[in-house]
DNA sequence: TTTCATTTTTGTAATGATTACACTTTTAAT
DNA sequence: ATTAAAAGTGTAATCATTACAAAAATGAAA
């Protein structure tokens, strides 16, 4: 199991205090929390913490590739630490969002471009909202 | 060749005078604008419009499925009159924001999700850029 | 272990996109 | 022409994010 210092270490981000906790954070809890929803999840154990510094990590964990910053919610920014290859699935109804595996996909003309990176967001209902409008 | 009317008109939108302008000018400028650019660039000829109606417009025009909002900017909220299948390329050296064609894409496993709608954004570098380094 | 430079964190203030809201104007049907 | 509904407008508020300057922590050198 790799650890957030290993993380941070194979970086090249020194592992503060405030680094470790929040890329813990986002190792523990899956749910593409927001810059609102690290803060105040780590604030009641860390007190001093300040909202700046979580975002100056992320951003220090997103441009170093530690970490991904998903746009797919068009109010806030959306934090991963999965960076394997996967999908993002938004449901309209209840606003969730799901991992979902990635496509394959074949690539049309992209000539010249140099692609380094790929997000592929789907929207739509989830399999509980589609549940719930089928009972009604 | 479909007009803005036509459009407004098979999305049941009623084809007010700033509806058509703001659609007109997607459709005549397929830079991918935002809300600013839009509101700048015809605040001139419509000096009395509002970025306030702006905004709404570009709300029922997506509400209804006549344009696309790409989130692919972490700033702004992007606008597409083109709602054919399509990707894009945002080039993280200039920042500009290409269209570029659909993968052919064999999804996942999606068992539940009932998917609607998908975007594939992809980031890198744009011909102009990969162009200008190799010459350094 | 003291010193000092560098990095990191912190809190406050600013920025800037977007929305809320109340008012005015336009539209379309009677 | 009248009138109700829809659409547009301008200002003020909201809220995510960034700028910035001061404080704290770190780490290397003496």
């Amino acid at each position: 199991m790799t650890t957030a210092i290993d993380i941070l270490n194979s970086h090249n981000i020194r592992p503060s205090v405030q680094r470790i906790a929040i890329l813990k954070y986002l190792l523990e809890h899956r749910i593409h929390p927001t810059v609102d929803d690290i803060y105040l999840a780590l604030n009641p154990t860390m007190p001093t913490l300040s909202k700046t510094t979580v975002y100056n990590v992320l951003r220090n964990l997103v441009e170093n590739g530690a970490v991904l910053a998903l746009t797919i919610d068009e109010k806030n920014v959306r934090y991963d630490a999965d960076t394997n290859s996967h999908a993002h699935f938004r449901c309209q109804c209840c606003g969730e969002l799901y991992d979902i595996e990635q496509p394959t996909m074949a690539l049309g003309n992209t000539t010249g471009f140099e692609i380094e990176n790929v997000h592929v967001y789907y929207w739509g209902k989830c399999p509980k909202c589609v549940q719930i409008r089928n009972k009604e």
